[in-house]
DNA sequence: AGACAGTAGTTCGACGTCGAACTATTAGCA
DNA sequence: TGCTAATAGTTCGACGTCGAACTACTGTCT
């Protein structure tokens, strides 16, 4: 393997050099966090961007629009749901809710069955935002990753997700 | 590869069939990103309830002093160059550095050469106070990713660090 | 020397999130 | 039937961040 090294590697030797031999540091612990942090940074900054000139939708707009279109039970989902989906907390979701409701993209409906429940479901319009922005997305997404083949992808996966097993 | 299913398989798998027959949507790109997505998430979520208890030290500003004490010219920064490290813009660092100076954790000096810059310095309390928390958080690490060998460790930096070169 | 663009840091207002407190509703149990 | 605990959603105040505007200072070009 010579690949060559990046930015991450510098910072990592720089570290090394501070404590060495202390075992309790480990290159590639740090190398693999410090790398996955500045892809997911990277990330949300090309989608923050891609929403950037559209006042009154906001990448978190999107961002709920798309949790509840891929619920399980789709086009219907609560906001305790929602929130979990996104990993934020209800309070912002109540938020999150307000202005798309406002922005006629979903709909809130009283449960008759248990009226402590909210019902949420995404208007027309809403589906039509929706559509208008996922591709979009996915082909950020692509384009971020395409220095990997099909093979190292599959590869990748298969380590992330004995990390993501292990924690979840 | 005979590994078990994780969530984001599940997520992945439902999506999958949303657009089934699109090759706008590849399972692999999304896989890789969600679970990078996640494991990014724990470690913020580890990080902050480790901090959760201690009033007036936020785990953001042992980010910042962190970032202070790995530089290349150690012990000494200019807000710049701690927000560029911490990925935050000068702003959020002005008001970082208001805390920790108050604190008595950094201290500010006008550069004699350069008036227009500020080089900021930890003090003993603060390399102190570093000190406390470094290798929690390196201990924190490793368990996270303690489900990968160091050979598996190894490949995941190599496939993560051709997507680093790749955007940065 | 004087004008002007560029740079470093800060202040300001807006925004999204969090945790805690609160209201309303439901379920469990004596 | 009543009392209590648990649950769903919302409101509230505080916090950290951002982008834009601002101040102060430096370097350059004529």
């Amino acid at each position: 393997m010579t690949d060559e090294r990046d930015g991450v590697d510098l910072h990592v030797a720089r570290w090394a050099a501070f404590w060495k031999d202390d075992p309790r540091f480990e290159p590639e612990i740090e190398g693999a966090l410090v790398r996955m942090n500045d892809i997911h940074k990277w990330a949300r900054r090309a989608d923050a961007a891609a929403f950037a000139g559209n006042e009154a939708f906001t990448m978190e707009d999107y961002k709920t629009l798309h949790a509840l279109m891929v619920q399980p039970h789709p086009m219907e989902a609560t906001p305790a749901q929602l929130a979990d989906a996104t990993h934020v907390t209800r309070a912002a979701m109540t938020s999150r809710l307000d202005r798309l409701e406002s922005a006629g993209l979903v709909t809130r409906q009283v449960d008759p069955a248990d009226r402590r429940r909210v019902i949420v479901r995404p208007t027309a319009t809403g589906r039509a935002e929706w559509n208008k922005h996922i591709f979009e997305g996915m082909a950020r997404d692509r384009q971020m990753l395409s220095a990997l083949s099909p093979d190292e992808l599959v590869q990748l996966n298969a380590l992330l997700r004995k990390v993501t097993k292990s924690i979840e």
